[in-house]
DNA sequence: ACGTAGCCTTACTCCGGAGTAGGTAGCGGA
DNA sequence: TCCGCTACCTACTCCGGAGTAAGGCTACGT
């Protein structure tokens, strides 16, 4: 029984094949061992086997177990962004481009579930070191999309009051994405592009009203 | 130097305590712990020591470490719930409901962040059965929510179109939350009521949009 | 006075898993 | 044919930290 041994192995272990080949099959088990298990329940035994290679190769290689982690994390990170870069052309409307963008990213998510584990929900509680790559990634998207608001906001003639409130309104579309990607996780019968579109409208049509003094407060009237 | 050995203890090292004070002073150690270095990287022995109690007495009382934290998730759910249940009274309008909700939630994590951490960022990561508690938490928010705009939504004489959506869109407003608080631990400057109305604003504008057929979609005409 | 129950400690055991020492096998060049 | 180089493996070491055995002290009941 149990002849299960090596089931799990990807490749079919193969000999002396160069560096780069190795080096991709062993950051491709890592991150689905990572995302399987969690950084710390992950073995480096586990992903030298899925690997199809013996541990000493990834030490060889990739470094120690956090050297092989933030390794993930970075080439996932790079992943993940080149998706986005693609959708927003900077030749559209700020509207165009924050909608494409969103688009890309839950069609990313949908593409590499596993990668965006490792991404997100492990990295980011891992702490130390590791955090750090995303925190970065994160400004950066903060970054782009309080410029995409910013342009809308100026272009319709608002400003002060709106204008302060956008990084925090970006920083929230994020947080709000990122949410609703994990949740997506447990849903995973709802196609990307409603997603995109749910986000889109949530924080679009809230960021409008928000430009037009269209604002809740405590003391709200209606209803 | 390093006369440092047992600067951290907290409680003067006090003897014969009944059992309830010396299972409050454990878990009050452990969330400290645990928040500051996530439950992996926590030993036994620092909770302990902060706890100024031996770790057998731990094992005496709380269990193994996965019951350790365990509880603490569980007492600090019930803190966060409970907060949020004082601010949530069934005779307001609905958006008073969700507001008195919101602003309570950000003033729990305002004064309690270490309990924030752990709950959230810790236990979510921490796989396996820790993270029930989570969701659990979670689903029970997200049909509270779902309630009150199920509520607006027909008072509002809205129906089929936005009332399918009401669950998912309960569950963007607790994701942006939980994205928000944690964002807030790196932007610990801005008070709670402003993330609150904030959020409120982001959900409830967006919300009434939806409500009066009020949609953005990839070919929206303007600007 | 003396038992006993429960609070509390020191001082271990033990194991999973990170990291490594040292040797083998196949290939290119002279 | 031999050298040596690089890809690669088996078979360890070693340690942090979870969990425990075994007993000491104090308070209270009788």
């Amino acid at each position: 029984m149990s002849v299960d041994g090596d089931r799990r192995r990807g490749p079919e272990r193969s000999r002396r094949l160069p560096r780069e080949v190795r080096e991709r099959q062993i950051l491709d088990a890592a991150v689905r061992v990572f995302s399987e298990h969690g950084y710390h329940y992950a073995s480096m035994d586990e992903i030298s086997d899925v690997a199809g290679v013996s541990k000493p190769m990834i030490y060889a290689y990739l470094g120690a177990k956090e050297d092989l982690f933030t390794e993930c994390i970075r080439r996932e990170a790079i992943g993940l962004m080149e998706a986005i870069s693609k959708g927003v052309r900077s030749e559209l409307t700020p509207d165009m481009q924050l909608w494409h963008g969103l688009d890309a990213f839950f069609g990313y998510v949908d593409d590499h579930r596993e990668s965006w584990l490792v991404l997100h929900r492990q990295a980011t509680s891992a702490g130390g070191p590791f955090s750090r790559q995303l925190l970065e990634m994160r400004a950066r998207a903060i970054t782009l999309i309080d410029a995409l608001l910013t342009k809308t906001a100026s272009s319709e003639g608002m400003d002060s009051q709106a204008r302060k409130g956008t990084e925090a309104h970006a920083a929230a579309l994020v947080g709000a994405c990122e949410s609703l990607a994990d949740w997506w996780l447990d849903h995973p019968d709802i196609p990307a592009r409603v997603l995109a579109t749910r986000a889109m409208n949530l924080v679009w049509m809230g960021f409008g009203d928000l430009m037009e003094g269209n604002v809740w407060t405590p003391t709200h009237p209606e209803s």
